[in-house]
DNA sequence: CTGAAAGCGCTTACAG
DNA sequence: CTGAAAGCGCTTACAG
């Protein structure tokens, strides 16, 4: 495990250029070529890669910024990217910041220490820094789930998500509602998903008040009370399905039947939702694919193919058990 | 961020060993010191970290092998030992195996191609191949969440918890029980936590049955269908928390009211065994805390440091809602 | 097909 | 304190 190129060239007999050549591919002749088969396999040998990366001047690495390693959605997303890169040869690099902003730049300059050949970056706010630090590191960026002018994404259709929530609940009958959104700074959570919502609901004649919580459980089921407090509405549309838990569970306490007493829907699609009782009706999307797709993109980056500025994924909208026909 | 330290030095006017022993802090005069600091941060100057590598044959990179990123204990436990290596200036390099074996041992290897300084293994099992992977690359391992007598080894206290919340059980008066398991080729969750758990029924007058299913909860739903068809226990102790959310699952299915009618235990912790209703009692690990401890352990593996050879962490028992009083 | 040599970007004795 | 030189383990023209 510790032999070099060298000793094996050595011990086989030949140059180390040969040997080079043998690993690389190139022109061997089949008496030469078995000897340094058996050589290698022998000694276990295996090529020191800081050793290639610094002669190829950059490296099969493609590094994802992550803003948290526990949501179902990152986690998803994470193994679509890892395993699609897999697929084309090519390793990923996960950089975890705890929604740290200061550490999401620094991931990036650290991964262009390491000359990743791409980065792809989950991120839910692009700053001024995020553009600099890419543009000083001269590296091909793939934004995920957030889009933004002068970076190729990959987002999801919140838009139409909230759109089509919109149109579903309707449907169901409901016209006393409230919308529980989180801060407009994250534009797809915070004002994609709510403006395609309200555009659904133009010119009908349902009451809407909306509220905005944060995006742990527990802020859902603090905001929740509030909101019982002052209105009576008939469904509680969640921006995420973290918060219409909180909300269920927030219900749950009080004693309030779902979806006998009150509806609730999610946004996200997350396994919890089916588990949960009763199973909450949501849309679900598709993080994986999503993962995979990014792969692709940011590979096509790398070798500088085409790609479109922005890849749209599509979704699926549950219709489940906690959203009560009026 | 391409200028390498040659171009540094020339720019300073000084020798690139100069400005290598500055980077390094090596004693450069206060005059020579400005001069390059100025010049490195005006051009952006970062290392190569492969030449780095290159020359110090090692790094400070801690590579984690994890089979899945989708479990709450694996992104605990990877949140755990990334932030406790960046306390300690180390990095983490993730492998996603997919619970995959081949990738297991692949994953070591291509660890040590890259030279990290050390590695930590989140395996269900460990087999020879991991054995002789791990002689072969020469590199400290410590084996996180099993137990193996030729490795240094993080372990949750599962055959305590198993007793543990047998005594619990047996207290709220259960007589009729079920015992739902895994398979014992995982030592840990299929046999620790199942001994603990016989060994507090030893001399109490109760009637169990085992059983075991498979870690999806869709496979725990199908196995409870058939335990509630044979036998009518008046609780199931679920060797998980996922297998314990597919037994209410399919308790809910099937109008069987939690915990009047049926009592449910798991073990793990999950968040969403706090959101669910009713709220499940459950043995809750330190997943995060795991992490870090593992952390701080590589690190001394590495530094040649000594540490015990299985080092055990506690855990919570959670008495909640799901356990009737009988 | 094969080998000697140069060079990737760094660090580390060794002189001065 | 500072610089010239060698070397880490590989790859890549260039000759032969």
């Amino acid at each position: 495990m510790n032999k070099t190129i060298s000793d094996i060239a050595s011990i086989a007999g030949v140059a180390k250029s040969t040997v080079s050549r043998y690993l690389n591919g190139g022109s061997v002749s089949e008496n030469t070529r078995r000897k340094i088969e058996h050589v290698i396999k022998e000694h276990h040998y295996v090529p020191n890669t800081f050793a290639q990366s610094l002669k190829a001047r950059k490296t099969n690495i493609i590094g994802t910024v992550v803003p948290r390693l526990d949501s179902f959605a990152s986690s998803q997303t994470l193994i679509g990217i890892d395993e699609e890169l897999r697929n084309v040869n090519y390793h990923m690099l996960i950089s975890n910041t705890s929604q740290d902003f200061e550490r999401e730049i620094e991931a990036i300059y650290n991964f262009a220490r390491q000359k990743v050949s791409g980065i792809i970056l989950l991120a839910a706010q692009v700053k001024e820094e995020h553009l600099t630090a890419i543009k000083e590191c001269v590296v091909p960026v793939l934004l995920v789930g957030q889009q933004h002018p002068d970076l190729h994404s990959l987002i999801h259709d919140d838009y139409k998500a909230g759109y089509m929530m919109g149109r579903h609940i309707l449907e169901k009958g409901h016209r006393r509602i409230a919308y529980l959104g989180v801060t407009e700074k994250d534009i797809s959570v915070g004002v994609r998903r709510k403006e395609g919502f309200k555009k659904s609901l133009e010119g009908s004649s349902c009451y809407v008040q909306y509220y905005e919580t944060g995006f742990k459980m527990t802020d859902a089921m603090v905001t929740t009370a509030h909101i019982l407090d002052e209105y009576d509405p008939s469904i509680i549309v969640c921006a995420t399905d973290n918060i219409a838990l909180g909300v269920m569970k927030a219900a749950s306490v009080k004693q309030i039947d779902i979806p006998r007493d009150l509806s609730v829907t999610g946004f996200g699609g997350y396994d919890v939702t089916e588990i949960v009782h009763p199973a909450l009706t949501t849309v679900q999307f598709q993080y994986k694919e999503a993962g995979k797709r990014a792969a692709q993109n940011i590979v096509r980056l790398v070798r500088e193919e085409e790609i479109e500025d922005v890849t749209m994924m599509d979704f699926v909208l549950h219709d489940r058990e906690s959203v009560d026909k009026q």
